[in-house]
DNA sequence: CTGAAAGCGCTTACAG
DNA sequence: CTGAAAGCGCTTACAG
């Protein structure tokens, strides 16, 4: 392996100079550099970045650590983080902790041992102290989830809101009887658009049953399932709010299986706004979580902290969409 | 920021010992072991990465280069792979290239900075020289691309045999004039399966009319685009072979848009076996590729590379398979 | 079983 | 504009 020294002994010069050059100091003479780079080239010398990492403390690396790199809204974000890592000269570490905790608890690890710059939390399973404590040391960004009533740097979209104007469109349509298919309501997110459904309803004095809520775990099958429940139901809902596209392509399903057309007889909408809404029949309307921007934003926030010109902890709250499409509709008779 | 020679201090040993016990070198007594642990614990420590990684030349992470990571036939491959790297103690650091040949090159680079301690291509956009040369230095794994006539490690699919019968369950149920919408001739695992499709119709003594073969991009869009032309031609075809689902998945739609019943009046095969091609309706009959075990098994072969235990350069075949749903059926009348 | 010492390949004050 | 020298924080032969 030729190093630095080869280098600078052929270039005549030290190595110092020639760490100069490589890293774009100015302060070298064009001659000098014209006759490094061409040593350089001669050699094929490419730096050690492990040695460069090391002396300057640094890898330029960021870890992201999210539930589930298959699931399409995630991997719509990381697609933001990375667009923007790439442009800022970093580089992102994939975190799939494939919803284990202690998976989670290795990731985090790495920003202890320093083999990351920084960390971006798209999900966040361990305990909030834990989570914490470790940002106190070090930049840490939230993207989707948060914590209530601490500055950990956040980039989500109002979640309360969102629901809320979801069940609010099925009201509009004339809705009274609104199932809703809920997340996980262990975790936050889930536990705010329970809330924006519950307030749309109250807004609208409409009556929350416990039956017309079913809780899922985002997934199709969970939305499948959950849809069932709420057909069997002596009084079934009219239109329901699935708080996931997947729960809610689930709901579909379940809906066709049972004889029902969407929207004729059940109207269904929404949240997300993931590729796979557009791909099923009638497409489906839905929330819009501007995903790629979630990425972008979020990792725009942990450079600023990394370089440390982050003005100060900044909690974004990023726009959602109410995104028009077939599967709602005024309810029969 | 506390480091090996505080512990070493505290612990009344030299910091040769402390890393000795950290790494798990059992040639240390007992007690020595416990007093240095004892130290470790009050003071926090936690090694540096940076200068572990550096010192052992070696960072024990692999970057893992494809052309985009919201395909969700790709993540469930990254999905396969973070699984093994995490259980062999590695990590993957991600390069999605979004199709671009300049950023494809710039993570290959991380190999020559001795960054990563291997790569795995799931694309190869770049000339296969360049790749071959990288190979001969370092430890990479080809997923899914391969090259005709070289020995790189690679982890594919027959897609020649699995598109040919594809092509063979269409004329198994009685078509004969078989349109195929084709990936991108530019990349060899289009190619294949284009030939496939060329073989079976041979076999079969059914005529390829050039016509019938519609060249796509793999996507959604690309797969309605060429269903439209398919259709609109005087003499249509009565089913479809698509060389992946997204794109079997639009032209679903075309067909639809067309006032054609799937399968009735035309017959649809895909290629992938995305979970996407369960959510529409009807589901999608297709090729199933073992996605998160071609991400498996390259890295493992990757990882007994570095490791320098492979036996040979490896070119492993996994099995495809079809899986007959709800979109093929034989032609009317 | 343990320690003294060298050294991994860079970068960075410092001095000139 | 350039160089000599120190040193980043570990690990690893080597010697005992």
């Amino acid at each position: 392996m030729t190093k630095m020294d080869d280098v600078a002994k052929l270039a005549n010069v030290s190595t110092a100079t020639v760490s100069r050059v490589l890293s774009k100091n100015p302060n070298v003479s064009l001659k000098t550099q014209r006759r490094v780079l061409e040593a350089v080239d001669i050699l094929g010398y490419k730096p050690n970045r492990l040695a460069s990492n090391f002396r300057k403390r640094s890898s330029k690396t960021v870890v992201v650590v999210l539930p589930d790199i298959t699931n399409s809204f995630f991997s719509k974000i990381v697609q933001g983080l990375e667009e923007v890592a790439q442009s800022r000269g970093y580089h992102v570490l994939l975190g799939d902790t494939r919803n284990n905790v202690e998976s989670e608890r290795n990731f985090i690890d790495l920003v202890n041992q320093k083999f990351v710059d920084g960390m971006i939390l798209a999900t966040a399973r361990l305990p909030k102290e834990e989570i914490l404590a470790v940002s106190q040391e070090i930049p840490i960004v939230l993207a989707c989830e948060y914590f209530d009533g601490f500055d950990i740097p956040t980039v989500t979209i109002d979640n309360v809101s969102a629901a809320r104007e979801a069940t609010q469109h099925l009201v509009n349509l004339g809705h009274r009887r609104i199932g809703f298919i809920s997340g996980p309501l262990s975790i936050v997110l889930g536990r705010d658009r329970l809330k924006g459904y519950r307030q749309a309803m109250l807004i609208n004095e409409l009556p929350v049953e416990e039956s017309l809520i079913q809780e899922g775990d985002f997934t199709v099958q969970a939305g499948y399932n959950a849809m069932m429940k709420l057909m069997a139901s002596n009084h079934p809902p009219s239109a329901i709010f699935a708080a996931s596209d997947e729960m809610a392509i689930g709901a579909m399903k379940a809906a066709r299986n049972k004889g029902l057309n969407v929207p004729e007889d059940v109207s269904i909408i929404g949240f997300d706004d993931i590729p796979a809404g557009t791909y099923v029949h009638p497409e489906l309307t839905t929330i819009r979580q501007p995903a790629f921007e979630i990425g972008t934003q979020a990792m725009n926030l942990l450079l600023d902290m990394i370089k440390g010109c982050a003005k100060e902890r900044k909690q974004l709250v990023l726009p959602h969409q109410v995104v028009l499409r077939e599967t709602t509709t005024s309810p029969r008779g």
